[in-house]
DNA sequence: TATGAAAATTACATGTC
DNA sequence: GACATGTAATTTTCATA
């Protein structure tokens, strides 16, 4: 994926804020306003940037609970699984992994009331293992460049 | 932490693409350019937005090997393992959790040698656990609002 | 590099307590 | 009247052909 130096700094740029102009992006790197434009244009296209979001601090939105819920899923519910217990909206992660439980899902409750709630609901396709996260000392760091 | 339907429509658009200017941002929430500088600034300054970032594809960037690892750290090696394992780049994420797997980290390696090379480094503070990631159908997802 | 758009800043209006 | 929150107008900066 030959990213040159340029690129990986602006990638390091974005990454740590990713409201920086085109202008500012410029100055960083030495480079006038619009071909930092074409180059992000060509990040964003060849999928080496895949989006912009604002990291929001799920205590703030009244989520003060949050859990890392890992799932046995049995093999036959797996298309079930998916379609039921994916699209939950306090879910903001679910990978597939290796081994037998199978599916680890991050969860922002507002309460453990709703927690229980949610690993009742998930327990319908396997056995699960619920962690409760005290804190996350890193939390979104970006990827070395 | 009152927020208003405004702000909620604000968090949402900027959770879903961070680079909105102000004045677009104006236009969808029918507000003047000002009055969303000033609520977006607030949001920001009350720490319900924490950041902004680029979300890039770890493949693209050579980092095809994508692991969760848990760790019993012995509670001993607590301070240890965070000043000498947490600054690690590969890592992109680390929870501390309850349960005797009180660690959890995401590691984003070049090769399954780097990632054998990382597992071995983690395991001087206790039993490892790794499970690889085969996909991620839910990464980042916003909070609902 | 030139243009039209957006951002920052200032001044002023409105509504609530 | 004091405060919070908005609009309007202006200048500077930015995006983009």
């Amino acid at each position: 994926m030959d990213l040159d130096d340029v690129d990986r700094h602006l990638l390091e740029l974005l990454q740590s804020d990713a409201r920086l102009t085109f202008s500012e992006l410029g100055r960083r790197v030495s480079l006038s306003a619009p071909a930092v434009t074409e180059r992000v244009r060509r990040l964003e296209h060849r999928g080496v940037i895949t989006g912009y979001s604002a990291r929001i601090d799920p205590e703030k939105l009244g989520r003060p609970i949050q859990a890392i819920v890992r799932v046995r899923v049995r093999s036959l519910d797996g298309p079930r699984f998916r379609e039921t217990i994916l699209p939950l909206p306090e879910i903001t992660d679910a990978d597939h992994v290796t081994g037998d439980e199978c599916w680890q899902l991050r969860v922002h409750c507002r309460t453990t009331a709703e927690l229980e709630q949610f690993v009742e609901r998930a327990q319908r396709y396997g056995e699960t293992t619920t962690s409760l996260v005290f804190s996350s000392p890193v939390r979104g760091r970006g990827l070395p460049l």
